[in-house]
DNA sequence: GCTTACAATGTGTATATACACATAAAAAGG
DNA sequence: CCTTTTTATGTGTATATACACATTGTAAGC
């Protein structure tokens, strides 16, 4: 088979970022009206579930670039929802929600609840659960390397 | 359940980010050595694919949004990879590959095969055709929207 | 033919991502 | 204590993404 036929049909990459790009506008629809992006969520709940964590800490936990949790900061700690800390290490900064931050969160949870919702409703359950499955084993094989 | 729970456990946005950062990286890594980045060399197959699509041909097969498209090309037609032609519609350009973008293409052939090869190795051939038909099937449901 | 609708594209702005490189502070080794 | 190494972070640069808004050209309705 040609190279380009090939890499239309089977690349993995490409099938997984179309599906990535959708479901991220699909939670950006739901968010949009608390004002934060799907990641900026993510990010305030691994803040809220971590206490107090470093920018490696949170890179850890998400699974994201430090430099990508630095410069995804910054808007969050701009609009208050998130303050940052000097630690007696004097190298790291810790982490911290703000109350501001809390209440946007919560605000925001029947809109990430409600994308929850539609995107099973779109995918049906059945397909859903495995998706869920099968995302998870993925996530536990490559956090091993 | 607390909303930061529920969200860290069940969000199938941030699994799926997860995921795809990953596999980016996994690419990213084997293309470097072409000079090229995944999404650049599926932006090429399909306009190897497609021959003179125009960009939102382009958006279409690739389901990316139409503007993206556009300032991905930029890089591609500044590195010579790419050309683009005045359509008869005055309103269109006609986008095409060129000769060495085809050259860069197949020698970037044999990365991206070692990428679909190491992402087999890593997550167990049984696992990949099922993570490959779970994604082809949630492309089919959404590409009906 | 003229006006109106629609279609294709470009641009401003903002976030997201990660590598290469640099800095500063703590820890380790002697 | 002083040197070396390691750790935590910041910054420059480049690509990726998509919404809102604007422009230009074609098609449709009359």
């Amino acid at each position: 088979m040609e190279a380009q036929y090939d890499v239309a049909k089977n690349c993995l990459f490409s099938k997984t970022r179309t599906v990535s790009r959708y479901i991220t506008n699909l939670y950006t629809d739901g968010l949009k009206e608390v004002g934060l992006t799907p990641v900026q969520y993510s990010m305030l709940t691994a803040i809220q579930v971590l206490e107090e964590a470093n920018i490696n800490g949170l890179a850890s936990a998400l699974k994201m670039d430090r430099t990508t949790i630095n410069r995804n900061l910054k808007p969050l700690v701009r609009d208050g929802l998130v303050f940052i800390n000097e630690s007696i290490d004097r190298r790291e900064r810790l982490i911290s929600i703000t109350k501001e931050g809390i209440e946007l969160y919560q605000k925001g949870y029947a809109s990430w609840q409600k994308a929850q919702s539609d995107f099973k409703d779109i995918l049906g359950e059945e397909k859903r659960d495995e998706m869920t499955k099968l995302l998870d084993e993925v996530i536990a094989v490559i956090g091993k390397k």
